[in-house]
DNA sequence: TAAATTTTGTGACTTTTGACACAGGTTTGT
DNA sequence: ACAAACCTGTGTCAAAAGTCACAAAATTTA
């Protein structure tokens, strides 16, 4: 748990009391590559913070899997709509490697929030560094072309393609696997 | 104030005492057609409930207009990043016509928190929903092709193209003008 | 370690979308 | 009410990206 203390301690106040308080929500948990952290039609309850290895959230497009998002160590993975709305996710999550995971419980947290304003602003800080990511990664849809997509994200994460195949990283970023496979040819 | 209230009435339990509380981060203003809710390079410091009219969150690309959200009524317009992290915002918000808004001040929002547990509830429901919202219409440049996308605005939001230009839903869509209006008429 | 599976690169071709140009409408503001 | 600004549709052409096919490389797993 020591790393999501320490996460935590990074980004705002957290007094003993509330850190014992959110203890009571967490559990350590080791998903094995490809095993599935969140199922389609699954209600999401649980928010990951992940230790070690990594994730992606993906959608199954008549067969194939379409990554919406990739969550590596030191990062929040959940499925907002599902867990805030507790209806049924459209959306799947799996661990990309081996993978050790914190995972946060829902109904305890929000428990958790009536008895600590720290826990709160703290999960109020965790869903907006989500959203963050979320909005960038969004709007380069709209900014950028294909091949500005793809040099943005090697800027900003010069070794995703080390961790990440080109396959899921083509349909990350909506393009085909050749033109990827080109794009980077060429530089 | 009361289409907010009537707003949050629906989402949560909300006192008396909440009510005014979160009362005092509150004013009313309004914009005419064009004029700006956020300025480039300003840091956000407000939550816009829109009670009439309609904003956009737009980018501005070697001076062209990329939008990248529509805020219409009963519905909250912010920069999450700026707002957040106290940057400078890359986007820009205007009044797409005259509109009426509830401005929540957000150093005011934050010291209401702390004093009122279902105002922080509140306010994370707010990003909650922004974030949904937002997270729905990310994934569609993954999932969808250009047509699909337009497919599904229109049938998520029929009069969308009553209220906003083809030019302005172009660049929310990620597609040229012309092929938009391609688009359009073959259906 | 050998076989099976998955991933990647590349060529040839097709489809989609974008860019430019321009004409006709519509809205806005003075 | 008129001019200016903006919006829309459409034609032609060019560019970008997708699809299909297949071989080579890398990785996984039995």
């Amino acid at each position: 748990m020591y790393s999501l203390r320490k996460y935590i301690e990074t980004m705002s106040d957290f007094s003993e009391e509330s850190w014992k308080a959110l203890n009571n929500c967490l559990s350590e948990m080791e998903f094995q590559k490809n095993e599935p952290l969140l199922k389609v039609g699954d209600t999401c309850s649980s928010i990951f913070f992940i230790e070690s290895g990594f994730c992606k959230s993906f959608y199954n497009l008549d067969g194939k899997e379409v990554n919406t998002a990739f969550y590596f160590e030191d990062e929040f993975a959940t499925n907002i709509k599902s867990l805030t709305s507790s209806s049924k996710s459209e959306y799947a999550i799996k661990a990309c490697e081996k993978t050790k995971v914190i995972r946060i419980d829902k109904t305890k947290l929000l428990e958790a929030y009536t008895k600590s304003h720290q826990i709160e602003t703290f999960g109020r800080k965790v869903l907006e560094s989500v959203m963050t990511k979320q909005e960038e990664h969004s709007d380069s849809f709209k900014i950028f072309t294909p091949k500005q997509r793809f040099d943005n994200l090697i800027s900003k994460y010069p070794d995703f393609l080390q961790r990440v195949s080109l396959t899921q990283t083509a349909t990350y970023l909506g393009i085909s696997r050749e033109t990827l496979s080109r794009f980077r040819a060429i530089k």
